[in-house]
DNA sequence: GACAGGATGTG
DNA sequence: CACATCCTGTC
């Protein structure tokens, strides 16, 4: 079967598949008291656990209980949920024999890890180019991939984007006035208030995205792009022992992957502890990420770190110069 | 924009 | 207590 073929077929079953995936995804709304609460205080504490849990069930769901489903139809590929049906002619079916095995039952002790194998491939694969078709309609929109950014007039946009992309009922009506601030904070309740057609199905993609903007500042900086993924969470080593991490910490942790945050802050002499940010503004926004404080800048995080002066903590190297620290204990 | 440090509020 | 926020002022 030609890739021509494959997408014609994609195309004509997009509507029934994407229905479909997007329950599922429904389903998942176990977070969504948390979103709730996020509304009526903005603190948004619970979002760093909820989300990036919600972002890999969705996909969990996609790539196991859908798994069969995913084999069975080899004949008409399945589109995903997300506008990425584009992938779908690089994937030819005859290029997945792992899948065919099982179906035929062949090598069950293997068959587990190819498997799992086959599918963490899937699932990188997946989040890449959920992030790829983010980034295409931003450009396309000229608006910011993080939903929480968004004016009235982004909104209105993305409305218009994903009902187009899915043919569904205009709803932008039910949805003036409202910034992406708004929108994140609401409910899926409320969006099927205020829009019963498709509010569920709106909303379900809006998480999407809120997902994609977590994962995309999490590991923004370099290229570590979606390969990263177990680097991403044995990234919070430091601070799940426990007690809420502090910023000399953190700004060892970076200083300690310079892989992936050398461009930001860096040593200048590590035995002494001496420390430049490269970019401040970013700093400050991994920062502000770490503690769940959107509104960090450098300015209030270089008043923290001006706070250890006292303590003794961190200091000023003999020679002063911009943007450089020193350990006052270095390791 | 970086830097210094006072004042005040918060979980 | 460890910031987060805001602010005045200097370089």
């Amino acid at each position: 079967m030609s890739s021509q073929g494959l997408l014609e077929g994609t195309y004509g079953t997009r509507m029934g598949m994407t229905e479909d995936t997007l329950s599922l995804l429904d389903r998942n709304r176990g977070s969504a008291e948390l979103w709730d609460m996020a509304e009526t205080k903005p603190s948004m504490e619970a979002l760093e656990r909820s989300v990036p849990g919600l972002y890999l069930s969705c996909f969990d769901m996609l790539l196991t209980e859908e798994t069969t489903w995913l084999v069975k139809v080899s004949e008409a590929p399945p589109t995903l949920p997300v506008p990425m049906a584009r992938m779908e002619p690089q994937e030819e079916p005859e290029q997945c024999p792992v899948i065919d095995s099982q179906e035929q039952g062949l090598s069950p002790g293997l068959e587990g890890q190819e498997e799992e194998r086959s599918l963490e491939q899937v699932q990188s694969m997946v989040v890449g180019e959920v992030l790829k078709d983010i980034e295409t309609a931003c450009k396309l929109l000229n608006i910011t991939p993080d939903p929480i950014e968004w004016s009235t007039g982004n909104v209105q946009k993305w409305l218009l984007w994903t009902e187009h992309l899915y043919r569904l009922p205009h709803a932008g009506k039910a949805f003036q006035e409202l910034t992406g601030k708004d929108l994140c904070a609401m409910s899926e309740e409320e969006f099927r208030h205020r829009s019963p057609q498709c509010g569920d199905t709106l909303h379900a993609h809006l998480d999407i995205w809120k997902s994609a903007a977590w994962m995309k500042e999490r590991c923004s900086v370099g290229e570590t792009k979606t390969a990263g993924n177990e680097e991403l969470w044995s990234e919070a080593d430091s601070s799940c022992s426990g007690q809420p991490i502090h910023l000399w910490q953190f700004l060892r942790e970076l200083l300690l992957k310079p892989h992936s945050y050398g461009r930001c802050i860096r040593w200048l002499n590590k035995e002494k502890g001496i420390f430049k940010i490269e970019d401040s503004a970013h700093v400050a926004r991994l920062w502000g990420l770490r503690k769940n404080r959107p509104a960090m800048n450098y300015d209030k995080l270089s008043r923290s770190i001006r706070q250890y002066y006292k303590k003794g903590i961190i200091r000023k190297p003999d020679v002063s110069q911009r943007l450089v620290y020193q350990f006052v204990h270095p390791v």
